[in-house]
DNA sequence: GTCTATACATCGATAGAC
DNA sequence: GTCTATCGATGTATAGAC
């Protein structure tokens, strides 16, 4: 992140700038969710967590920065959520647990499953910094999926598509509900069974 | 459309408004895959077609009635594109015409496809006339669907998370390409197969 | 049907005082 | 680190002349 000053990582100063810039980003989720990705301004975000617009540029070096702020903490949400569950020994099953999981993360915040997974915003590309956290969840996907006999790019490129499309349809069509998040089960044993056929 | 006139079909004058309604449309698809759905502009979509921005209100009453003319017409693209091509009396091998189909009319515009199966604008909610469109075709890919066994709703349900699944990875990861539109055949093969079994 | 003029709000960003 | 002030642009929408 740019915007980060330099300092020591127990300096008194920089925890609470970091706080704050925590606090910001929160807010500016909350807005992103109301108005829609493309319309989050930074003047509503400055009243909304009591400050002038200006005093923004202190945490974030411009908008798009913002934006690139907001995507590496929706991918370490995401890795937080897929990487502190245990999984099942069976591998069959640990690919159905990883995938609900992630159905379920998508479901439960449609605007941070946009700004993740899809292209809401011409013109941004996350940093290398931001998308390396994207990465860690995807080679921890490929791992799993690896487990289970998902090896060659081909049924990686069809699980992942199973995956995108449960998770789209809950998101577009139930959000809140499970109307497609309790079909997982279903979608990978059939996809794990033709592999093993 | 609230803001079409009335006017006999064959007024020479309601046919001339029609023709500009039409190329302001065109233009506004262009504005909108280039700065983004919830980014497109009344002025600068003035300014493309040789008008003042003031005067698109002869055409449409609201930036949300250019939405709502724009989600028609989109639904109207996407049914002729699977109502104008005859699909093949074996139920299967319909099915996956249509898949095929309705996967490279996504992959096609990635923003027309935002408009259509997303919700990038928060607020926008297309009117019952423009609705009924979209209805059309989910109609003819239910009955296809039905076909070939798929008639209870979860199973649509699965149906449904399919096709959105492989077009979703292929506009996201591959637009313009066919990486995941040449896997049509095998994942409705697999799913067809598990209904039958 | 198109225009000028304008209202009124908001936008992202920068300069510089404190 | 936060502020005031401001730039220059852009946003949607309306009034009223032609």
């Amino acid at each position: 992140m740019p915007s980060e000053p330099v300092a020591d990582r127990t300096d008194p100063r920089a925890a609470r700038h970091a706080r704050s810039r925590s606090k910001i980003l929160e807010e500016a989720w909350v807005l992103a969710r109301r108005h829609g990705l493309g319309r989050l301004s930074l003047g509503e975000l400055a009243r909304s967590v009591g400050l002038r617009q200006p005093s923004l540029y202190t945490y974030f070096d411009s908008k798009a920065d913002l934006y690139d702020a907001m995507f590496a903490q929706g991918n370490e949400q995401l890795w937080a959520e897929v990487a502190s569950r245990s999984y099942s020994e069976h591998p069959g099953e640990a690919v159905k647990e990883f995938t609900r999981a992630v159905v379920a993360f998508c479901a439960a915040d449609p605007t941070r499953f946009q700004l993740l997974f899809q292209r809401p915003i011409p013109g941004f590309e996350p940093s290398p910094e931001s998308y390396s956290v994207a990465l860690r969840f995807l080679e921890r996907g490929r791992d799993l999926a690896a487990g289970a006999g998902i090896t060659r790019q081909r049924d990686m490129d069809i699980f992942t598509a199973l995956v995108a499309g449960i998770a789209d349809q809950q998101v577009a069509n139930d959000p809140g509900g499970d109307r497609w998040l309790r079909l997982v089960d279903e979608v990978i044993e059939m996809f794990l069974d033709r592999l093993n056929a």
